[in-house]
DNA sequence: CTATGCCGTTAACATAGGTTAATGACATTA
DNA sequence: TAATGTCATTAACCTATGTTAACGGCATAG
């Protein structure tokens, strides 16, 4: 895992030896079972993670009850509620593993001091915050031009092997629609179900 | 203008003397007619820019031409197409003044010549780059958890002043419905049109 | 002043998607 | 095996929003 953790992070920036050793002692490594949350609607972030193994998802829930999903997260990438841990206050959503999970943790303020230290941390922040927002910005695109079905074709193409991985009313409520409505896109586009 | 840019600028990262003064050696005023557009769709954006008076609107056309608007962006806010420039790819949106405005430019090649000299320019990127995700994510939000009409009563408390300064129509396409579906919610409301 | 064009409203109708409920497939547990 | 629960599908009905068209107010050009 540290492995493919260290080569996401290469990827980003360059990391001169003397950091990278540093940034080594801040991680801890954790299992985490199906089901369970990384992070609580509510809760102040204390730290972020990078998943080695697993998937991940995070979602809001509405005065309803409702659950609507933000976003999927599966291995090789980066784990935060990061408004709400940069700002210290609580987060809106919740981040649940939707398998089970092997991540590595680190702690913020360990991570704010060590970046403060050398200026290739703000370098692989802007990687990764440029990477963060053109996702947020191509999915506004495609809630305002969209319709469900379309939204649909362009989650297959963006994750071909999530809607094997996650069940349908997931994805459904990734898509703004309910699980009823998705059912009938999958039927006119001629999708069949399969368990 | 330029003391209003350098206000902005001191708000976001620490400046050194030095790199203040080789920033402003870049920057050129323009002013730009209503209806005149800083980019096109198809275009690769060369210079980001900064709206010292005026009023903006990002948009994208769909493939029937109806028009969408990503967002509205007043005085005091930066300019640009950032996921084309850095990427050097055409913008997939355009730019269009809603109002007379003066506006400063920046060449991007000049600017990361520049950015490449000292670690604060990074600072302002990553404090720049947060906001903006930050706002991408609650626009997320809003278009999976709520209806037009609660979308609409967040944009008049987010921007008080655009119902004024902005045609229904762009405000109808900034919450991906029709003006017909706009004045709809507006009657529900009890809201009366004033001109 | 008059003609023109743009804009917001309204109405009538069409459609996508929400809601509720029933059903069958499958997996889990007793 | 039988009982239970979860999930995707389907149907019937409802509601929000889209589409088209008519209308009136207002600004602007002539």
């Amino acid at each position: 895992m540290k492995e493919r953790f260290l080569k996401t992070m290469h990827a980003l920036t360059e990391l001169p030896l003397a950091q990278e050793e540093k940034l080594l002692k801040l991680i801890r490594t954790t299992s985490v079972a199906r089901g369970e949350h990384f992070i609580r609607e509510g809760q102040v972030p204390r730290q972020f993670g990078f998943i080695g193994k697993g998937l991940f998802r995070y979602y809001y829930v509405d005065y309803n009850g409702n659950e609507f999903t933000k976003g999927f997260f599966p291995e090789g990438t980066f784990l935060s509620s990061y408004s709400a841990m940069i700002q210290n206050r609580p987060s809106y959503f919740n981040i649940e593993a939707l398998e089970p999970s092997e991540i590595i943790t680190i702690d913020f303020q360990q991570w704010k001091s060590l970046s403060a230290e050398h200026p290739c941390w703000n370098t692989f922040l802007v990687a990764i915050l440029e990477k963060a927002f053109t996702k947020k910005e191509n999915r506004e695109r495609e809630f305002l031009l969209f319709d469900a079905e379309t939204r649909y074709r362009s989650f297959l193409e963006e994750y071909p092997d999530l809607s094997q991985r996650v069940k349908q009313h997931m994805i459904a409520s990734y898509l703004g629609i309910t699980p009823v409505a998705l059912s009938r896109v999958r039927r006119k586009m001629g999708v069949t179900h399969t368990t």
